[in-house]
DNA sequence: CCGTCGATTGACCGATCAGTCAGTCGGTCG
DNA sequence: CGACCGACTGACTGATCGGTCAATCGACGG
């Protein structure tokens, strides 16, 4: 039964990554859940076995990395021995390793969860906005104890610090700027030197 | 025949002003072309009349706004009398008073064209990068002058303004922030101070 | 008036695809 | 060993929807 099980949840699992590479590579709505199936070598109705539709398996990927994107802010936004642009260096290593690491996660959740303002978008709206409440968290602390300056609402840079790393993310998902370790590493230290430090010469 | 060419005008674009709609309310995936035709009180194949098919209905969508970015941005950067700051006001507030205007516009744009990785975005690729190219000269120009500083690159910035932009309008599109006269200028005056200036306490 | 031609109509066709379901297989337990 | 049960299969169905096209309308010129 152990084993049963453990193979049942492999199975799941080998359908959800095909899921990943099938919606990375032709999108959402363009792909079909056959596509799923043969990518992860396995018969058509077995995705209906484990999954409730198809819209339930976008639903697990994005959740499942939406969720880790979550502990990982809220767990640098308590901590009390981080200054903001560490908190906030932490958050965005975090996400642009992610792409690192699984490129066509992210660009599914981006591409096809995040960024679709009616469908998808809409039903996931509650946990996408948890995530910018604790990068707005972040910056109100730091306002708090003088480290920001005030008159930015929190809200606001938030969004303007998320903003900037999804169009950083997706500028590699077109392919138009190189995203290799290095890259990666810079673009992290840009991003939290244009916020914080500003682009005015000094 | 004048008469009839500026009718004919007329119907296009009351087809696409009822496609935006559409499109802004169902989204273009989840829409149907006879959506657009009701909308627009018109029969089911005027549409392919005016339009080849449904995606030729919203490139000229896309296109057409876009254009009209493209020509502010290219303007602005190219005149030499506004300092940066004033430059990125200038295409941020284009930006932003075209979604006060048409905000149903402004949702197609970009979240069914801009966002689309796949699909749509890859069509028009060339054009949206135009877009970016043209604010990051602003930034390279600007470092030129010694207005800006220069360790941080200039298609680097461009991404962060540009992305900053966009995640406020989905948030307005979301309906998590208001989007009111007054928010809006103070939406353009937040993002250029805190690109230029820095969050950073002084 | 009538012929021409573009504008307009909407029924229809064909393709696509999500989801179903009747049945097979193979391991486990009594 | 046989009954049971859940994993697994894939052909099939029903619905949706993009695009076609033959027919009609109506303005205009001759």
């Amino acid at each position: 039964m152990a084993t049963r099980s453990a193979a049942n949840l492999e199975k799941r699992r080998a359908i959800l990554d095909a899921a990943i590479r099938v919606f990375a590579e032709r999108g959402f709505n363009h792909c079909r859940v056959s596509d799923i199936a043969d990518e992860a070598g396995v018969a058509y109705g077995l995705v209906y076995h484990y999954f409730k539709n198809k819209d339930a398996v976008l639903d697990e990927v994005f959740l499942e990395r939406w969720g880790l994107m979550l502990e990982v802010i809220e767990q640098a936004q308590a901590d009390p021995e981080l200054t903001a642009r560490e908190k906030l260096a932490k958050v965005a290593t975090f996400i642009v390793e992610s792409y690192g690491h699984r490129p066509d996660v992210m660009q599914v959740v981006i591409v096809e969860v995040t960024r679709q303002a009616n469908t998808f978008g809409r039903r996931h709206w509650a946990t996408i906005q948890r995530g910018h409440d604790g990068i707005a968290q972040i910056v109100a602390d730091a306002q708090a104890r003088g480290e920001l300056r005030p008159d930015i609402p929190p809200s606001f840079a938030g969004i303007v610090f998320y903003g900037g790393i999804e169009q950083i993310l997706t500028s590699w998902i077109f392919g138009l700027m190189p995203a290799e370790p290095d890259d990666r590493r810079r673009a992290v230290e840009h991003l939290v030197e244009t916020l914080c430090g500003g682009l005015d010469a000094r």
